[in-house]
DNA sequence: GGAACCTGTATGATCGATAATACAGGTTGG
DNA sequence: CCAACCTGTATTATCGATCATACAGGTTCC
């Protein structure tokens, strides 16, 4: 009967792998159990472990040497961005990194029911569709899909959206905006997004929705975002309020930011190894926040 | 040369549908093209497509009629558990929803570097190390493994941490706790997750790392958190701050909360179709907050 | 009823992933 | 230097995923 589709037994391998160095498990520099011994305790062939390995040397996450070893690679040189809740980059430009935006789609029709729902628009209204790439230092980490209805999306011209941030943009029409909602969330990357992304189709990725509204209530940009979770997360910083039977943690507002022991700091610009794919860009402009 | 692993063609068509459904390209009630259609849009056989159909099918985003079609199951019904920031999902319970936990295991023992250097621990001092999945419903959504130091560890049992909330053991022990760290990103599920969480191994998992401090800057817990997707997700108000300059999202402290227009609320317990592994519960406890 | 679509099911051929095995060459430590 | 490990590479065999094709049976609509 079903013969259930079980994933690559090397992928299988690869992830089992992968979280116990993630986790902290095998620390940096460790060196892995032999590939025939990693064979037998997974009841695999040397082939499949190897294919294993080859996977996580490729993602960098362990260093092979002939005649030596497998050892984990220091994984402090590939810590992903962080972003604070507001999803805002602000002190990463300040260390000089720079954002570009890459404008991939763009153009006018029926919003999907969903989106129209979201936004609280009447049937038969249109909107804007757009669909961004994010790169810092040249390296892609979002994939942005944005609806606005058309009202507003008329007001600025598609150059305009790919030099200029878009709420800056919706503001400027003379809307104001002061509410929003977001959703964070996983999903797996499909196949547009991995290209853009330069991912495997299959990798996970971090979703924040985000719906932005007017004041009277009606929603002005609907934004769905996909981010590489190697190279950005969200980070916040929590303390406990509340009365005695009701404590909790709530976001610690406003900077000073209270944890920064020069831990997640030096972020190198990743090492870029394997030149294929120089990412041509289509359209790529220098963009802030 | 190399082959890539290209991960399997019916994976790959399932993950371009799941997206189009999720994103609200494909509303819920359409009928998807025929899969002859299907087969000859993606290039490949009739029986892969087949396969990737088998797969929404089975995670409930798509209904098949003989004869008829295929057709997009109405979404609304599985929309996942939202959490605020806090991570708290007192308005669930609130609901008359009930969590259980589950202890899968226990020990103490020496902490990778990783864990030992975020709860800032010297060299030689041991953890307490848990593993637990979080219930809803009777239904897995969360997979936390906890190290807490061994002086604060040894302070319950457990069979208490089996009852009980693990913060409130915590500061029951007379530590206090006022400040923490988090951060939130995307995996894929490994081995024991997927099987904790009732998932094949490679689904994308939510995850959240979470370091408690103590008022003197030590870490009294370090807490790494799996989940589900689709059952769970972290969802925030936003308001517009700072001056004109400077303007940005700051989460909406403080209930009463925004935007409950009675969306995402009547979130079915889920129809638990396919009885199959009935999750005998090695050890389950009702445990709130 | 009947044409035209659909899903459900079965078949044998093909191709890639995996297995089992063998060997070459680097590295390490006695 | 040499024994004992390691990674890198190749070969052949097997098994599962995929393909191409065909047919059965349900649904829809004229």
């Amino acid at each position: 009967m079903r013969s259930a589709v079980e994933p690559l037994k090397a992928r299988r391998i690869y992830l089992l792998l992968r979280d116990r160095i993630i986790a902290g498990d095998l620390p940096p520099g460790t060196r892995l159990p032999g590939e025939p011994a990693l064979a037998a305790e997974h009841a695999v062939s040397r082939v499949t472990v190897r294919r294993a390995l080859d996977l996580l040397d490729k993602e960098g996450l362990v260093q092979r040497k002939a005649g030596s070893g497998t050892f984990v690679h220091d994984t402090r040189s590939v810590r992903p961005i962080v972003a604070d809740l507001s999803n805002v980059l602000s002190h990463l430009i300040d260390m000089g990194r720079s954002t570009d935006v890459k404008l991939l789609s763009f153009g006018y029709g029926l919003p999907s029911e969903g989106i129209a729902e979201s936004l609280g628009m009447k049937p038969g209204e249109r909107v804007q569709r757009s669909v961004r790439v994010r790169l810092i230092d040249g390296v892609p980490f979002s994939y942005l899909t944005t609806h606005v209805p058309e009202w507003i999306g008329l007001t600025y011209s598609e150059a305009e959206l790919a030099a200029r941030p878009l709420l800056e943009l919706i503001e400027r029409s003379g809307v104001t905006t002061e509410r929003a909602t977001q959703a964070i969330n996983a999903t797996l990357a499909g196949p547009e997004a991995a290209a853009a992304l330069d991912l495997e189709i299959g990798s996970p990725l971090l979703t924040l929705t985000r719906v932005v509204y007017e004041p009277a209530g009606r929603g002005v940009e609907h934004l769905h975002a996909l981010y590489r979770p190697d190279r950005y997360s969200f980070h916040m910083d929590l303390v406990r309020t509340g009365n005695d039977g009701e404590r909790r943690w709530s976001p610690a507002l406003g900077w000073p930011r209270a944890s920064d022991k020069g831990k997640a700091d030096k972020t190198k610009p990743e090492k870029n190894k394997q030149g294929d794919k120089p990412t041509r860009a289509k359209r790529t402009t220098k963009q802030r926040s």
